[in-house]
DNA sequence: CCGATAATCTATAAAGTCTATAGATTATCT
DNA sequence: AGATAATCTATAGACTTTATAGATTATCGG
């Protein structure tokens, strides 16, 4: 499962990306009454966003959090691996995290791994599909077709 | 991430299908020791599977674990979700174990959710498609490709 | 340069999950 | 009856998640 850190990012970093057509930084204040996000727990994430070269910050009036990086180039991969971690389900089938198990003998010869690793490059196809435009394209596309019935 | 528990409980499986070929229950020391399972955590993932039906057991001398259902009907969905639940990477796009998010006014019209819909979708075509004999299967089929080289 | 605003940093903590461990009990077989 | 092995109950350390509180620092308008 995602960390409630992970979606929260996800989702501020949608918002961010909807209101950065102003260019103007956007206040933690308005992202966690916009987003229902817990303004102090926001603040933790979005700061760790910033340290990654993802966002950056200005401080004092006017200031808030801003894009650094476009929506079109910002994937759910990059972001799921900088708040949870692997995407693969256990660390010998990691790409980024990778682990050897302690009680595997030999893990070139393990089954369990095998098909880990074929799950991992099934979920990296669609995580690594998807940037934070892709997402916003996609709800705009799910209004428009509500919209018509 | 897949806990230690489902991990450990598909590997016992692997371990007990191995070994039933000859029908005779397995003692859980036998597992734990060739699987490298601390013994008592497997007791408490052994006891969770015979509740589940999938597992019997027997007391006594020659008692111990043995499969109640064959290897070709025990697919990993069916273990992850017994010990670690949801497939899917968020409640609301949950097949089994679906919850609505409170952060989320509308679903239907979320871009996140269909991402991780299509996620879901993928992740399950893996693990549906895999049981513990197919895991066997792999196993035996790496072992081969290794001893050619 | 002052005062308001807003990000930043540090420390802490409640709750839950994971990963076990210990010990007593009950059933089975010889 | 006695040995073996599963079963049940209770508990607990470590870690992660999900925050909360409070002090500090930077920025800007006037």
């Amino acid at each position: 499962m995602l960390s409630k850190k992970s979606k929260y990012a996800i989702k501020a970093l949608v918002a961010l990306a909807k209101h950065s057509k102003h260019g103007e930084p956007m206040r933690i204040v308005e992202i966690s009454e916009q987003e229902k996000i817990p303004k102090k727990f926001l603040e933790a994430i979005l700061l760790d966003l910033r340290k990654h070269g993802i966002l950056g910050s200005k401080m004092g009036i006017n200031g808030g959090y801003y894009l650094v990086k476009k929506p079109e180039q910002i994937f759910l991969t990059e972001i799921i691996r900088l708040t949870d971690g692997p995407i693969a389900m256990i660390p010998c089938a990691s790409l980024n995290f990778y682990e050897k198990c302690d009680d595997c003998e030999d893990e070139t010869v393990c089954g369990l791994r095998k098909v880990m690793t074929e799950l991992r490059t099934a979920s990296l196809a669609v995580l690594s599909a998807n940037s934070i435009a892709d997402i916003i394209k996609k709800e705009t596309k799910l209004i428009n077709s509500k919209n018509r019935k």
